[in-house]
RNA sequence: GCCGGUGUAGCUCAGUUGGCCAGAGCAGCUGAUUUGUAAUCAGCUGGUCGGGGGUUCGAAUCCCUCCACCGGCUCCA
């Protein structure tokens, strides 16, 4: 007998070697129709190995984050089928589940395939779901494996091999198609409905830009027809937040092919969104005891040899500046840190200076891959809300938990809830890629681990992601489609103070090095505001908004009384303009709707006689009638809340 | 940088297999209308069909090449 253990606690004794599926099938016929994997004592599983020993279980059905893991997998396995029948040849590099679907790697040989190919694919998945195949798993011993994969002359799935022990390797089997894989899988085909192939691209074998590049190709599928379909409407309802698209809408910025790709053009009322982000964080840092400090957008060559960046970054960044003097070179400043290391200097300094806080808004340039621009996500010039904190290290933690609240208070106002905090470490196993020792590396580590978890948070630990010079706390935001960006990062570094020989005189009169905080609680201007965007969809706080009140006159007529208005409400602090144009007023309503401006007031002949407004608001439609003064005072009130 | 796709007016898009001076809606301009809660009517302007080269009697359409953009990969100080 088996004791399982279920997910509300109950426990059941069934005989012993029970499958997943016979358990599910006990319960209801319902959970057994829809299971697709097992969770047990915390490994997924096929519903059809047999459970031996007293476990703690759950059925997964697509509900559930591990059902759709199992259903995706064997749904790219259900894809390689289909690919290796119309294709025959192909070989096969790997083909995961992933958050949203699956994909895999293949390599086609000289074929040639296209977008257009996959609507073929997807109806032989179809074809092939429809028989109700098995997965069938099978463990194999390496020898076997290799065997297997050599006579097929698939070489990346013998290197793969290679790398496995010898008893660890199971085989999958649906069909015709046999696959090297650790599972778990459905117990067949049948609860694949429906097929979506998203797209196809290149991507390198092992993510190694130096290996052969496979063709990649995404897709997802479905139980039902209908989720698919909500899939589908869920992607056009996000393209409509895209921040290009947005941007464009409302004129907030744009790009031109003469200035140069990847350098954004700040159209009016985007300057203004963004100068009032930066008038916010302005303010919250002169009471967090920041100084405001300027440095110009170009610097000496030397000045980055010293740091580091241009050993790290010189050959793919834009080339120095030359002048005249053959001797001179200058950079189009990359990073803001040595031009604040420079103003550390400036002085003696001593113990009782710090934390020195030195925050600017610095505009650097970097020579991203042409393949890599993306709207103002990334792009080639942008601005840092940076700033660098030199400290002692009794100092270190509070400072850095200091920097933690400020990015919380920001995104917490900006209604920012589904962020990531990742705390990016280095690479265990290669650490040429970093400058300075084992020794500083560990303490600046353990520094951000441990103000991270004072702070209460919540974090992902990934290795690899540090900066050359230190380690980091990154906040990640998704945009619109779910892909995820990196806007605030706060970074402890022993390094660049040593390189540029910062000090500070200690109370026993001896020099001492001060240890910098790298931090960018935005993370750059554009960035930051293109998330904005895909976050609001325009429909941006009331407190930043480019206009936050369009008054509406009902006819010509009434065109003194709505400029009236809006000169009284500017004169309050409240943004206003009136709508001139000789339209009707459904028009100007339906217009003014669409640029997302918060409040539009229609005023005609009743509302000019006593000196009122009639309010609606954006997406809400008509709310009455009220008193200027009142309108005025409601508005103020509603900024007063959003920044309370 | 690599793989695949796309590129027609300021914007959104027609223009299938090469064939009369390249079209529509919106925007813009002019005029009429003077409007009460999501598109008033009429007229006009506007395009070297991404750039360059080629094939052809003839190219937006076919071929080559470059550029930009879109989706990925790689990268991201």
């Amino acid at each position: 007998m088996v004791k399982i253990t279920f997910p509300d606690g109950n426990i059941r004794e069934y005989e012993s070697s029970i499958s997943g599926l016979d358990i599910a099938k006990s319960l209801s016929q319902k959970l057994a129709k829809e299971a697709l994997s097992i969770t047990v004592n915390g490994e997924i599983w096929d519903l059809s190995r047999n459970i031996t020993t007293d476990s703690t279980i759950s059925i997964n059905t697509f509900d559930e984050k591990d059902g759709k893991y199992a259903y995706w997998h064997s749904s790219a396995h259900l894809m390689a089928e289909a690919i290796e029948s119309l294709y025959p040849g192909t070989k096969f590099g790997i083909g995961p589940s992933i958050e949203n679907g699956f994909y895999y790697d293949v390599d086609f040989g000289d074929t040639k395939v296209t977008d257009a190919d996959l609507p073929k694919i997807e109806q032989k998945m179809l074809e092939l779901a429809r028989k109700n195949q098995e997965y069938k798993r099978r463990e194999v011993s390496k020898d076997e494996a290799m065997a297997y994969f050599t006579q097929k002359g698939d070489e990346y799935k013998l290197e793969l091999i290679s790398e496995l022990q010898d008893g660890t390797i199971t085989f999958y089997e649906q069909g015709e198609f046999t696959d090297l894989c650790r599972g778990p899988h459905l117990h067949d085909t049948s609860q694949i409905k429906a097929v979506k192939l998203t797209s196809l691209a290149g991507a390198y074998w092992r993510g190694d830009e130096k290996r052969k590049q496979l063709t990649r190709i995404y897709g997802i599928t479905f139980p039902k027809q209908k989720l698919l379909d909500e899939y589908i409407t869920f992607l056009e309802e996000a393209k409509k937040r895209d921040h290009r698209k947005v941007g464009k809408e409302l004129e907030l910025f744009t790009f031109s092919e003469k200035v140069g790709m990847g350098l954004p053009l700040w159209l009016p009322k985007g300057t203004q969104l963004r100068e009032r982000l930066q008038a916010f964080l302005q303010k919250v840092q002169k009471e967090y005891g920041y100084e405001p400090v300027m440095t110009p957008h170009i610097g000496g060559k030397e000045l980055y040899v010293t740091s580091g960046h241009y050993a790290k970054y010189g050959k793919d960044s834009f080339q120095p500046i030359t002048t005249p003097n053959p001797n001179e070179e200058f950079l189009l400043k990359p990073m803001n840190c040595p031009h604040h290391c420079e103003i550390y200097k400036f002085k003696p300094r001593s113990y009782k200076d710090l934390p020195i806080r030195f925050a600017e808004f610095g505009t650097v340039y970097r020579y991203e891959q042409s393949g890599e621009l993306h709207g103002l996500t990334r792009v080639r010039g942008f601005t840092q809300d940076d700033a660098h904190i030199f400290c002692r290290p009794d100092q270190l933690l509070d400072e850095f938990k200091k920097v933690i609240d400020i990015v919380l208070y920001i995104f917490k106002t900006l209604s920012f809830d589904n962020f990531i905090t990742q705390i990016s470490l280095r690479d265990k196993e290669d650490r040429s890629k970093y400058i300075g020792s084992d020794e500083n590396w560990e303490k600046a580590e353990n520094a951000i681990i441990q103000a991270a978890a004072e702070k209460g948070l919540e974090t992902v630990i990934e290795y690899g992601e540090a900066a050359f010079y230190g380690p980091k706390l990154d906040f990640m935001v998704r945009d619109a489609i779910g892909r995820k960006w990196q806007l605030g990062t706060i970074q402890v570094d022993y390094n660049l103070p040593e390189r540029f020989e910062l000090e500070y005189t200690g109370e026993d009169g001896k020099k001492h090095r001060p240890i910098m905080i790298h931090r960018a609680p935005f993370g750059s201007m554009e960035r930051f505001t293109a998330v904005l965007i895909e976050h609001t969809g325009g429909k941006f706080p009331l407190w930043l908004t480019p206009d936050q009140v369009v008054v509406l006159p009902i006819s010509e007529k009434f065109q003194d009384y709505a400029q009236k208005v809006s000169q009284f409400l500017n004169k309050n602090d409240v943004r206003a303009f009136v709508d001139e144009r000789n339209e009707k007023i459904g028009r100007k309503i339906r217009d003014n709707e669409l640029k997302r401006i918060p409040f539009l007031l229609v005023v005609g002949e009743k509302e000019a006689e006593t000196n009122q407004v009639a309010v609606r608001r954006q997406g809400q439609g008509d709310q009455g009638v009220m008193s200027l003064e009142d309108f005025t005072i409601f508005v103020k009130n509603e900024v007063e809340k959003e920044l309370n």
